[in-house]
DNA sequence: CTTTACTCTACCCTGAGGGGAAAGTATATA
DNA sequence: TATATACTTTCCCCTCAGGGTAGAGTAAAG
């Protein structure tokens, strides 16, 4: 099928899948005499596969290491884990930062009147040295 | 005094510093004769201004908003409060949906062996229709 | 045969700078 | 004074994961 279909199909934008092409990351075969690229039920699999991986946060490297092991029927799930363990102390600490600042812009935000006056202690605090 | 100095002084890099001025951030006079940047005490304080305002995750849009509001006399509390309650909420929605990748991450590795087999959840649900 | 739909490559754009080259300037030392 | 060292300048390419558009070629439908 064509790359609109293979689109269509993986829920992916056209542009997405000729990067993913480009990149080699998922690379059809590409018809002689049109350049078109040809795509198959399979490399549609591979490209939903990567969907769904980067909508788990991982990136399009981390995509490719999985999808090495997704082709590998001899991989262990252990090596499968150990990318998604390490996946989930990333969010962790990507989420303890945001509590962290949350925290100190809410503290600001409750000490700010909010009101017609120029007294603002988000600025002072933005101004501190 | 020189660009090198101004970083040292607002804790940004000299490449942060130029790039600041290249936008208009923060644009301080230029020696006609060497072309060095000559940085006031006033404009420091503008840079450790933003610096502080960077790491409360905003935007460079955001921190000029910010630091004309910082150098208008008149501004409102009001005003500044509106753009912190937008941040937090922000902050907020990056916070759930990383809360709900985390969840669905560590079910997936909770079923998952982390053994010498082949079989993998992680996988499959990657692989899922 | 023409219109419409689809696809191709090639180029520039995003945010917030980082890295490095080549050249000029300022300061410290011999 | 000459040189060595430190500092600064502009210019260009790079990041990440594609998005947008242009111009041209191809396929399918009427």
């Amino acid at each position: 099928m064509n790359i609109g279909k293979a689109a269509k199909l993986s829920n992916l934008t056209i542009k997405t899948v000729r990067y993913y092409a480009n990149i080699g990351l998922v690379k059809p075969e590409q018809n002689i005499s049109s350049g078109y690229r040809e795509y198959t039920d399979e490399e549609v699999a591979k490209l939903k596969f990567i969907g769904k991986a980067r909508k788990f946060d991982f990136s399009i490297d981390e995509c490719k290491e999985l999808l090495s092991l997704y082709e590998d029927k001899n991989r262990t799930s252990k090596e499968v884990k150990k990318i998604t363990l390490e996946k989930i102390s990333q969010i962790d600490s990507k989420l303890n930062d945001l509590k962290d600042l949350r925290n100190e812009l809410s503290f600001l935000a409750s000490n700010c009147h909010g009101d017609d006056k120029p007294n603002c202690p988000i600025l002072d605090e933005l101004s501190k040295n």
